[in-house]
DNA sequence: AAAAATATCTAGCAATGCTATTTTGTCAAT
DNA sequence: ATTGACAAAATAGCATTGCTAGATATTTTT
């Protein structure tokens, strides 16, 4: 039965072409550009094809957003030096978070502003998004018991940075100094 | 000439009239539901009638985010007691924050979230902003020197707060004790 | 009363997400 | 090789959207 199987290959060639158009394209022209039609044009296929593999557009999008989870948690990994103190770690994760969410803005709109269909903080969520918030777990870990809680209320306080700064509400000059205090909180 | 002020009247007025229906449809049905062509149907004009108000359906989003804010910074004001110290008066203004975003989820998205074409942390900043910025400034100015910078950082933790819960990425049940740390956090 | 300016509407464009229907391609059984 | 069943994919279309050009009605001015 080597066809079956070489039809399930194919088509996951193609889902994986869909998605990474979704991500170029939105990363070039923004979200509002990547519609279904562009899409199918970039993969070469006729639109309904799409809806074989996604339930809608809403699916696609969510499907960028979990790659872009699979590489937030490694990215927040690496960004701390073995030699690293506590809280050196800490800031560097911080740092290496918002830098993500302003270098592939795109790709954090996905993962946290756009309907995606995704489920968190529940039983079914996916590994990768554990994994994520793991990173940032380890980190806080060191100074507090309330880890868990302390790694929600970081995670909050970065992803606010974020957005407000991305919708020019707060003076992007001063970015450092907000994390520097975030991060003196955190690990008083 | 009391005939064009008449009319200037009556434009306002129906200016007004386009901004509280889409309002009212954004917190009924959500943004999505809140089209040109049902707020024409609203307010019994025809369509083409509302782009001589707004320049485009964003404008129109960013009509009723300003009405928020004119909203928020009262309601902050107005959340701490007389009696309270400092730093109870820093976690009333956090959780009126909160139960603001909460309870009004369409308003807060036409603030913080949607495309609006308003500016912010510019000089053309327009005085309502400013206010609720004030709100915020007030009750951490008693506990530190960079107090405009705290305050940027505060919003921006509670916004980080109220979004991820709102998006399901963090527990619901811990608020009140998230809000205990970050208010814990910033009247330290 | 006629002309000019203003206000408003009708009708339509191009684009969107999504889907019913038709066509094309693949493969096994004859 | 031909045929018929099944699966894959394309065409064509629906309903809806934001927005606008062009036609019509309504005031205001002359």
């Amino acid at each position: 039965m080597g066809i079956a199987e070489r039809k399930e290959r194919e088509k996951g060639e193609r889902e994986r072409r869909i998605v990474s158009a979704a991500r170029m394209l939105a990363e070039r022209d923004g979200w509002a550009s990547v519609t279904v039609r562009r899409l199918a044009q970039e993969i070469e296929y006729s639109q309904p094809v799409l809806y074989a593999h996604f339930e809608n557009r809403d699916a696609i999008v969510g499907a960028v957003a979990l790659e872009g989870f699979g590489e937030l948690g490694p990215a927040l990994r690496a960004s701390v030096q073995p030699s690293a103190t506590p809280s050196e770690a800490m800031k560097s994760v911080a740092i290496a978070y918002l830098e993500f969410a302003f270098e592939r803005p795109a790709l954090y709109e996905a993962m946290f502003i756009l309907p995606t269909g995704l489920r968190f903080a529940k039983s079914d969520t996916p590994q990768v998004l554990r994994d994520t918030f793991g990173a940032m777990l380890a980190v806080i870990t060191p100074f507090r018991d309330d880890a868990e809680l302390a790694t929600e209320t970081l995670w909050a306080a970065l992803h606010g940075l974020a957005e407000l700064e991305r919708h020019g509400r707060i003076r992007a000059a001063f970015r450092e100094q907000r994390v520097t205090q975030i991060v003196a909180m955190f690990s008083a």
